[in-house]
RNA sequence: GGGAGUUUAGCUCAGCUGGUUCAGAGCAUCUGCCUUACAAGCAGAGGGUCGGCGGUUCGAACCCGUCAACUCCCACCA
C-alpha cells in the first residue's frame, strides 16, 4: 500500500486503541514479575479533563508504558471521584433549571438524580483518557462511591472513632452559604479585594443604660454583623480608653448594651484601636468570646441571610443587609467616615461563594497522631518527593502545624456519616443501624430500632479519596487479598502540587494507619498549566483548550509531545496550541523517514565491496550513538526528567538518525542498497520507535508494523527492551569530526555562493589520515566532492578552511570571491589568539600551577598546544589565499 | 507578617561535586534552497556582562553576603 504524504493520526489512533484493548495488553493480574502500580488521581466525575489533567495523565502513561516495556507487570488503575460538593452543586443547578427544589424531593429522590447524572457525565472523562492513549486497565475502573468503597469509608470512620481519633464538637468552621455546608480550612481560597472600612459611633452608656454624649469610634468592614456584637474590646495599655474600665457601650442598630473588655489581642495602631466583638461571626472574636465569657449571637441563617436573632434586616442577604446597615447608620448619624481598604476574603473553592465563619457542630479527625507517621515516612526517605527541594519544606511545615480536619459536610451526595442518634440525644458510631441499636438499647431499654436516626451529613470527599491506593484493590474491605498484597505499595503518584495537603499527605496518613506501609514510593509533582501569557487556565478566561478538539486537530501523539517537551517536573508550564505543531512536525518527520526506508525495501542487493567502509562506519557509529543516548535517557527517567528524555530522543531521531545516519547510508538515485545495511537500518528504526513509544504510542506502533511484517502478538507496546550495549568513544569522536568537517565545508559553499550541485575537489592536510580514510566516501558524498586527496602543503588557488587542527583546500571550476572567506578566517584567528593569551596567563600564574589539580593543568597545557596549532593552520590558510 | 522558589539568547528552559563537552538546546529570527523521504522541509548564520553590587578563590553562571524583580505556600488586624 502506498504510504500517505504525511502522518494521518485519526484512523491510526482508533485502530491501535481497539487492537491493544482486544489483546488486553493493559490488563494486569498478579504474577511472578515485579509490579509497577499507578493509581490515577481520580478526576471529578462530572468534569472534563483540562490541560492539567492532560499533563498528569501523559506523565503517568509515559512511566507506565516505560515500565511495561522494561519487564514490570504494569498496572494503571483508572477511576473517578464523586466530588461531593462540586457534583452536588451541579445537580442542584440542573434540578433548579427544571424547576425542582432539592429540599422538596428529599434525600433519596435527589440521590437518584445524582447517580443518573454521574452515569451520564462520568463517561466523558473516561473517553478523554482513552483518546489520549492512556494505557489503563479498564477492568479495574474504580469510583469513590462504589459499594465496596462506601463500605471501606464506613469501616474507617468507625475504626477511627473507636480509636478516639474522630470526635464531634462545636467549633468555628468555614461555612459555604451557597452550598450550605461546612468546609475544611483547605477548601477556602483567599483573594485580595478592594473593600471599605466603616467608622461607626458606639455611644457610651450611663449607669442606667441610657446613651451619653460620649462615644467610641470603631472601624469595621462588616457593618451587617453589628447586630451580633456582644462587646467592644480595647488594649489594656491604651490610655485613650482607660477611662472606659467597667463601662458599657450601646451597640448601634439594635441598642444592645454590651461591656467594654480589655485584651492585648487588639492592635492599638490599627483603625481606632477599638474593636467590636462578634463571637458568632469571626474566628478571633470567637476566641475572645470564649476567653471573656461573652454571649454569642448568631445573626446569620445557613443560606447567608439575616436570622431572627439579628432583629433588623431579617431575611435579607448578608450583602444586602450590609448596604441597609450603612444607610441606617448614616441616617442615624452614627457613621463617621468610610475608608478604602484592601482586604483578603475567603472564597469557597467549590462554589466561589464568600465564606462565613460560623459556629456549628461538626465531626473532626484528630490529625496529630496521624501526621507524625506521615511526616516520618517522607523525612526518612521512604517516600521520595520530586522535585524534592521545593516541596519537602511545605509538606513538613503543614504536618508539623496540622490542625484537626473537619470532615462533615451538610450535603447528600457522598458517604453518609455512620452515627446514629436516639431521641434522647445519645448516639452510637457503627457501620449499621442494627449495631447502633444494640449499643444504644443497653442504656435505654425502651428504645425501638425505628426511633434511631442516622446523622444527616455526609463526609468530605477527601475522607474517601485518602483511601484510594488501598481500596481500589479492596485493601480495606478485604485485607490481605491477593491484589492488595501484590500491587501495594504503588510505585509512583503523579499529581498537581496544589493538592499536596488535601490528598497526598492524607493518603500517606491512611497508608501508614491501615497498611502500616507507605502508599507509594515516589511522588512526582507536576506544575500548573498556564496559558502563553502565564495566566492560570480557567473556564471564565476561556483560555483552556478543549482536549478532544486538540487531539482532532493535531493527533494524540502531537498533543502529548507538545505538553511534554517543556514541562520539567514541578515547574509551571506555559501551554500554547502551537507547541503541538512541533509534535505534529515530528510525526511527519518520522513518517517521511519511514517512506524513505520503504523505498529501499525493493532494491536490496548483496554486499558491495566498494561501499563496505562507508556502510560500516555509519552503522558502527549509529550503534554507539544509540547506546550513548539510551544511557542518557535511562538517567533522565531515573531522575523523573521526562522532558529531558524526550528532548534526547527527539534529537536522536531528527538529527542523528534522519540528518546524518540516513544520509550516510542512502544509496545514489535508484541505486540498490546492501541487504545488511537495509536490515540494520530497519533494526535501528525499530529501536528508536521503542524509545519513543512511551511518549508517542500511536505513531510508533504504526511505524513498527509498517517497517516489517509482524507475527500475531508482535506489538511494540509490549515489546521488551534490550540491554544497552557499550559505547566506543573513538567512533563517536570520529563521527564528530566528520560532522564538523561537513558543516564547515557547507558553510564554505554558502559563503562563496558555491551551489551544492557544483562538484569540488577536496584536499586535506592532516596528521591523522587514518581517521579520514574510514569515512572518506561519506565525506565525498555529503560535500559533493569528485575526489579527496591528502596533501602536505597548501594548494594554490583554492578556498580553504580549518577544522580542529586540519586544513581543507577546496578546488572548484568557478571564479571565486575570497573576501568572505578571508574575513571569517581573520575572525577565527583573532578569537584563537585571544584564547591563547588567556590560557597562557593562567599557566603563568604560579598560584594556579601550585593549587590546581594536575589533570586540570594538563588540560590547560593541551588547550595551549591546540590553540597554537590552530593559529598556525589559520595563518597558513590566510597566506595561501 | 513568616517561609519557599525563580531570575541564563526575542520566548521556553538545560547547565551534576567551582576548571573545554561553559556560555548550551529547542522554538522564533535572518540568508540561501521546490536537491527525486520530508517547504509541517533542507543547508547555513546571527543573537547572552548568566538580575545588580560586593566577597571567598589561582579560577565563579555555579559557593557566601546583600539589594531588586517576579511566582507560590502559610498566617489573617477589625
Amino acid at each position: 500500500m502506498e504510504l500517505s504524504k504525511n502522518f494521518e493520526p485519526g484512523s491510526i489512533e482508533e485502530k491501535w486503541t481497539s487492537h491493544w484493548k482486544s489483546k488486553k495488553y493493559f490488563n494486569s493480574t498478579p504474577d511472578d514479575r515485579k509490579a509497577f502500580t499507578v493509581v490515577i488521581p481520580p478526576p471529578n466525575v462530572t468534569g472534563v479533563l483540562h490541560m492539567g489533567h492532560t499533563l498528569n495523565e501523559t506523565v503517568q502513561d509515559i512511566l507506565v508504558r516505560k515500565a511495561r516495556m522494561s519487564g514490570f507487570n504494569a498496572c494503571w488503575v483508572p477511576g473517578s471521584d464523586h466530588a461531593s460538593i462540586a457534583t452536588e452543586a451541579k445537580v442542584v443547578q440542573m434540578l433548579k433549571e427544571k424547576g425542582i427544589d432539592k429540599n422538596k424531593i428529599g434525600r433519596e429522590e435527589f440521590l437518584k438524580y445524582a447517580f443518573e447524572w454521574k452515569e451520564k457525565y462520568g463517561g466523558i472523562i473516561y473517553n478523554q483518557i482513552e483518546r489520549l492513549g492512556c494505557s489503563v486497565d479498564w477492568d479495574r475502573v474504580s469510583f469513590t462511591m462504589d459499594d465496596h468503597y462506601y463500605k471501606a469509608v464506613m469501616k474507617v470512620f468507625v475504626d477511627l472513632y473507636n480509636k478516639g481519633l474522630i470526635y464531634r464538637g462545636a467549633r468555628m468552621i468555614n461555612w459555604d452559604p451557597a452550598a450550605k455546608t461546612a468546609l475544611s480550612d483547605e477548601e477556602v481560597e483567599y483573594k485580595e479585594l478592594q473593600g471599605k472600612l466603616y467608622y461607626v459611633k458606639y455611644f457610651v452608656a450611663d449607669a442606667s443604660g441610657k446613651p451619653t454624649n460620649d462615644f467610641i469610634s470603631i472601624a469595621t468592614q462588616r457593618p451587617e454583623t453589628i447586630m451580633g456584637d456582644t462587646a467592644v474590646c480595647v488594649h489594656p495599655d491604651d490610655e485613650r480608653y482607660a477611662y472606659l474600665k467597667g463601662k458599657k457601650v450601646i451597640v448601634p442598630l439594635v441598642n444592645r448594651i454590651v461591656p467594654v473588655i480589655f485584651d492585648e489581642y487588639v492592635d492599638k495602631e490599627f483603625g481606632t484601636g477599638a474593636l467590636k466583638i462578634t463571637p458568632a461571626h469571626d474566628i478571633n472574636d470567637y476566641n475572645l468570646g470564649l476567653k471573656h465569657n461573652l454571649e454569642t449571637i448568631d445573626t446569620l441563617n445557613p443560606d447567608g441571610t439575616m436570622s431572627e436573632a439579628a432583629q433588623v434586616f431579617v431575611g435579607l442577604d448578608r450583602f444586602e443587609a450590609r448596604k441597609k446597615a450603612i444607610e441606617k447608620l448614616k441616617a442615624d448619624g452614627q457613621l463617621i467616615k468610610e475608608e478604602e481598604y484592601t482586604t483578603r476574603l475567603g472564597f469557597s473553592q467549590r462554589t466561589n461563594a464568600v465564606v462565613e465563619p460560623r459556629i456549628s457542630t461538626q465531626w473532626f479527625v484528630k490529625m496529630k497522631p496521624l501526621a507524625e507517621k506521615a511526616l516520618h515516612a517522607v523525612l526518612s526517605g521512604n517516600v521520595k518527593i520530586h522535585p524534592e527541594e521545593r516541596f519537602l519544606a511545605t509538606y513538613k511545615y503543614w504536618l508539623e502545624n496540622v490542625k484537626d480536619w473537619c470532615i462533615s459536610r451538610q450535603l447528600w451526595w457522598g458517604q453518609r456519616i455512620p452515627a446514629w442518634y436516639a431521641p434522647d440525644g445519645t448516639f452510637a458510631v457503627t457501620e449499621t443501624q442494627k449495631e447502633a441499636f444494640d449499643q444504644l438499647k443497653i442504656k435505654n431499654e425502651k428504645l425501638k430500632i425505628e426511633d434511631i436516626t442516622q446523622d444527616e451529613d455526609v463526609l468530605d470527599t477527601w475522607f474517601s479519596s485518602w483511601l484510594w491506593p488501598i481500596e481500589v484493590f479492596n485493601g480495606i474491605t478485604q485485607p490481605n487479598n491477593k491484589d492488595i498484597n501484590y500491587y501495594y505499595p504503588t510505585s509512583v503518584l503523579v499529581t498537581g502540587q496544589d493538592i499536596i495537603f488535601f490528598w497526598v499527605a492524607r493518603m500517606i496518613m491512611a497508608g501508614m494507619e491501615y497498611m502500616n506501609e507507605k502508599p507509594f514510593s515516589d511522588v512526582y509533582f507536576t506544575g500548573m498549566v498556564r496559558d502563553k501569557q502565564g495566566r492560570k487556565m480557567s473556564k471564565s478566561l476561556g483560555n483552556s483548550p478543549d482536549l478532544l478538539d486538540l487531539i482532532d486537530r493535531y493527533g494524540a501523539d502531537a498533543v502529548r509531545f507538545g505538553i511534554m517537551i517543556s514541562s520539567p517536573a514541578g515547574n509551571d508550564l506555559l501551554f500554547d496550541d502551537s507547541s503541538c505543531d512541533q509534535g505534529r512536525n515530528f510525526n511527519n518527520k518520522i513518517w517521511n523517514a519511514l517512506k524513505l526506508v520503504k523505498m529501499w525495501e525493493g532494491r536490496k542487493s548483496e554486499s558491495q565491496e566498494d561501499r563496505k567502509s562507508e556502510s560500516n562506519f555509519a552503522i558502527d557509529w549509529f550503534e554507539n550513538r544509540l547506546n550513548e543516548a539510551k544511557t542518557e535517557i535511562e538517567k533522565s527517567y531515573k531522575e523523573f526528567k521526562l522532558s529531558e528524555a524526550l528532548k534526547t530522543i527527539y534529537s536522536l531521531i531528527w538529527d542523528d538518525f534522519c540528518s546524518w545516519y540516513l544520509e550516510w547510508v542512502k544509496p545514489g538515485f535508484e541505486q540498490p542498497i546492501e541487504k545488511e545495511v537495509y536490515e540494520k537500518t530497519v533494526f535501528f528504526f525499530e529501536e528508536l520507535m521503542q524509545l519513543l513509544h512511551p511518549f508517542m504510542p500511536f505513531v510508533t506502533e504504526e511505524i513498527y508494523h509498517e517497517l516489517k511484517e509482524r507475527k500475531e502478538g508482535d506489538d511494540l507496546t509490549i515489546k521488551q527492551e534490550s540491554k544497552i550495549g557499550s559505547q566506543k568513544s573513538e567512533i563517536l569522536k570520529q563521527a564528530d569530526l566528520l560532522k564538523q568537517v561537513i558543516t564547515a565545508l557547507r558553510d564554505v559553499r554558502v559563503k562563496n555562493q558555491l551551489k551544492q550541485k557544483e562538484e569540488i575537489k577536496l584536499h586535506i592536510q592532516t596528521a591523522e589520515q587514518s581517521a579520514y580514510n574510514s569515512f572518506k566516501l561519506i565525506l565525498g558524498k555529503q560535500v559533493n566532492a569528485s575526489q579527496i586527496n591528502f596533501v602536505k602543503e597548501a594548494v594554490a588557488g583554492s578556498i580553504n578552511t580549518v577544522v580542529q587542527k586540519d586544513k581543507f583546500f577546496i578546488e572548484t571550476e568557478n571564479e571565486l570571491d575570497t573576501t568572505a572567506q578571508k574575513d571569517q578566517l581573520k575572525k577565527d584567528l583573532e578569537y584563537q589568539k585571544g584564547f591563547l593569551i588567556s590560557v597562557e596567563k593562567k599557566l603563568s600564574n604560579e598560584r594556579f600551577v601550585q593549587n590546581a589539580k594536575p589533570e586540570v593543568i594538563e588540560i590547560e597545557r593541551k588547550k595551549k598546544a591546540d590553540a597554537e596549532a590552530k593559529i598556525k593552520a589559520i595563518e597558513e590558510s590566510l597566506a595561501s589565499l
